[in-house]
DNA sequence: ATCTTCAGTCGAACCGATTCGATATCGGGG
DNA sequence: CCCCGATATCGAATCGGTTCGACTGAAGAT
């Protein structure tokens, strides 16, 4: 049943039809009424797909997320669950693409087969390949993350080099001498991942202005990862009493860790880091974290691009967020650790 | 650019270069070189939404997810996972809708649109408004989980009934008189959602074949709820001595509460139920629980559906699992509980 | 030399909408 | 009575592909 079938039912032509339908031209109410009646008889809907052919514009929107195998984090949950909401309420549709670096197929066809009118793209590199090749086909995106030339493109992120300083001076504060970060994935941040390197970088930044001692850790994304992660750190280095982490998914073995130790926090060890704030508020004790506003970062980033998709010659706009951190009781004065804890 | 951009500078017709591409006719070697080399230069994709458009598919598949503002448990991103991971192996795109009951507009879309060639439904209810609107139009359609007449549709699920009540005559085996269970949230249950009523009917089945005392009990999804609901059940039940649940999102809070009425499980207190595998292995202690596997889940239906897209008059296929109990160390010998634990 | 066959290519129709210019009808003004 | 303008509607072109039937020319058969 096409727009063809309801013009000879109510026995207009199609353009007719058309405008009864979209308003851009008046119709006669007897007409409209008639062919409303018939619409609603056979609950026509207009092809979406040979609409988006003719406007040349798909009213959809790709949503980039990271391939598959690897659990979404918590954060990262939230970034997809708010762009997916705000697109909704702006009547976008999302198509999903999980695709790392290389050129993946399901990126492939959603931008070069022009099936979307923008692109959010998240987990974004330093270098990352999928930036290079939405900048050729011109098509507009937002990144949630940024390159390492964030003036040529339009994005949101979360502070995380000021973020991960701030905890580390917060520690310091508290007499911690020696801490350690714990770090996403050795491939993640092998791999150029954005937030992997600026933590770490805000990090040496941090302990070096305090004079600290410092270890730097990387970690899976998962809590078993996080026990062994802080095994492993307990062990080698004995005057740690901190520890300040980006990794979401490591946080809960990370506790149990010190629990198994015989350390509690924060009597005896400090916790801190940056967290989806629901993540941060729903562990066990509640993270002292720097609470990244998940919901609200994603709907930004469908803001500005649909602001882009509608005057894609509009300039670069970014929003970089440094959200505050919120005392939980994760985090009290240093106290040494007895050898062997 | 489009095809006949390509077409003019390799200086054949557009149906050649169409040909050239698709390989359903012989085109001669120089001329398939030379168009070759102009769509190499210019890097020319086709134009996905003018192909589906003449052939009356869109390489795509609608995945309805829970609506907006509830947050998706392990299970259910489990099984989006996997659904996006199938359909990209099989090269189909993944649009999201999240809609519940009532004509969601992105649902309406979707598939009035005729945006999808088929549809996988999560959270089915009892009577769902979509499966009605699906089968109405005719589009292929698949379920993880099923409505009150399963035998009219195509649907994959997981056994709570049969499963529940496992848990409970397992709990019973070990000398457990009195059980509550922990459902999903009283407004899912009373809007008709099978696994809640399921659940409930596979209890009150194995309670009354074992003679047991019991309590059925809702909580919403999250830590929180299931903590304050354990607290409730211990304070009005005295002679609780064991949960089964369904409620993958309030189990860490439930843990929680145990743990502060100063009842150590499995030694005071046993808790098994129904979740994902992932999460009950992840889960401190691990959860004795029937093992949803939701990878597999996902799927079998993305399976099911490509074979109903390939051919819809086939009959309706459906998978219905019962997975094994993974004993983990959270159930054990019933123990009756001093006053005011 | 004529007829067949076949490989290779082209032109046109089509998918289902939107949109522009043209046309028909009608009432009112001169 | 004729012309004008407004209103309502129509027909055709268009978006960018796919596909079918027809056409061309050269090779092979008779």
């Amino acid at each position: 049943m096409n727009i063809g079938e309801i013009a000879r039912r109510s026995g207009v032509s199609r353009s007719t039809v058309s405008y009864a339908l979209s308003g851009k031209r008046r119709v006669s109410k007897v007409t409209q009424q008639r062919i409303q009646a018939v619409i609603d008889e056979l609950g026509y809907r207009p092809n979406a797909t040979a609409r988006a052919l003719k406007e040349g514009r798909t009213r959809t929107i790709g949503l980039v997320i990271p391939p598959a195998g690897r659990r979404l984090t918590d954060m990262q949950l939230g970034f997809v669950a708010s762009v997916v909401d705000a697109a909704g309420r702006a009547d976008l549709d999302v198509l999903l693409s999980p695709s790392g670096g290389e050129h993946d197929r399901s990126f492939e066809r959603m931008v070069g087969g022009k099936r979307v009118d923008g692109v959010v793209l998240m987990e974004i590199r330093l270098e990352d390949d999928r930036v290079t090749r939405l900048r050729q086909t011109g098509l507009p995106f937002v990144g949630i993350g940024r390159t390492h030339l964030p003036e040529e493109m339009s994005w949101v992120d979360v502070d995380y080099e000021t973020l991960i300083s701030k905890c580390v001076h917060h520690l310091a504060d508290l007499g911690h001498r020696r801490i350690a970060l714990v770090n996403r994935s050795a491939e993640l941040v092998a791999a150029g991942y954005g937030p992997g390197h600026r933590a770490q970088s805000g990090f040496a930044r941090a302990v070096a202005e305090r004079g600290l001692d410092s270890v730097q850790s990387c970690c899976a994304d998962d809590a078993q990862s996080g026990a062994a992660c802080v095994e492993a750190l307990l062990g080698q280095h004995p005057g740690l009493t901190a520890i300040a982490t980006i990794n979401e998914a490591a946080m809960p073995g990370m506790y149990r860790a010190l629990e198994q130790a015989g350390l509690a926090v924060p009597r005896d060890f400090s916790v801190t880091g940056v967290a989806a704030q629901h993540w941060a508020e729903n562990l066990h004790p509640p993270l002292t974290a720097a609470d990244v506003p998940a919901d609200e970062l994603g709907a930004r980033a469908v803001e500005l691009l649909i602001q882009r998709i509608a005057d894609p010659a509009t300039p670069h706009l970014s929003l970089l967020l440094t959200p505050a951190i919120s005392l939980r009781g994760t985090t009290g004065p240093a106290r040494p650790r007895e050898p062997g804890r």
